[in-house]
DNA sequence: GCAACTTCCATGATATATCATACATCCTTT
DNA sequence: AAAGGATGTATGATATATCATGGAAGTTGC
């Protein structure tokens, strides 16, 4: 039954968490997504990288990626310059206003985890990231033997 | 840092046992998503809940639950009876195909959770659902005072 | 220098999440 | 019974997730 119920209360603390922590950013009146906010914020750390692997950096696939880029792009937070040597790609360029909203958003970010983790010890912490990661190791290579 | 990188676990896990439970599914051949599932699951425990109360639930919102059974009745593993005393309302029936498609994702099911939680122990399971609970009750009651 | 392959991105189709709203139906109060 | 409020459902708009595919551009092997 443990089994049974710990993907009930993943599912119940990840969704309550991402709907805490943007309605936090609504309040603040900021428009942008956490998802946005995600890869707006690997693309000012990295800003050669390809889709795929800024999906990589944040858990989504390429197309999501993209088109959160394209949206991005189209609120002028992101600007995309084209690469000389390589004419598929084109560099990425966090705007001004994409900073602000970096800047604005960032305190935010910081006060929903210090308030989501409120009353966990690092100890608590790094048990809950162990046995994460160990879930998601267990998820990783598919059990079916070779066929 | 934990702090930091702790939702980035969450996520990761999350994501990660969703497509490997939903592509053990698909690798059976049976035609159905882990969300439908879950709302028929319910369904087929309780006939008669409310949209909302079936989204509590499985952690989603009327919306959501609306749109998942109108597919689940569309593809007739679910039928739709009026209900005499509420014309509102409809009670909702797992057809006898809706049946046979809990039967054989049911096994499916667990054996997913048992490979994801493989190496866990019952103590590391609670611990976990612990935590995990205590972030969502963290972020259930919003921080601001009453204005 | 061309064919085959690979990489990168865009986009269609479908499912879900969220918010908001519209609508019908019920219930309560007077 | 009529008005007002509450409840239950459907749906529009937008964002994201996933899979698949198409097309452009790069690379490799010959």
């Amino acid at each position: 039954m443990l089994n049974n119920i710990l993907f009930y209360s993943l599912e119940k603390a990840i969704k309550r968490y991402r709907r805490f922590a943007q309605a936090n950013i609504d309040r603040a009146g900021i428009a942008i997504t956490i998802d946005q906010w995600l890869v707006l914020h690997v693309i000012l750390e990295n800003d050669d990288l390809t889709q795929a692997e800024i999906g990589e950096r944040v858990f989504k696939d390429q197309a999501s990626v993209a088109r959160i880029i394209a949206l991005l792009t189209g609120r002028d937070l992101l600007a995309a310059v084209p690469l000389p040597h390589d004419g598929r790609r084109t560099q990425m360029r966090v705007t001004a206003e994409g900073q602000r909203v970096l800047d604005a958003v960032q305190p935010i970010v910081l006060s929903n985890r210090e308030t989501a983790l409120r009353g966990l010890s690092d100890a608590d912490l790094t048990t809950l990231r162990v046995l994460l990661e160990r879930i998601y190791t267990n998820c990783t290579s598919p059990p079916q033997a070779p066929e």
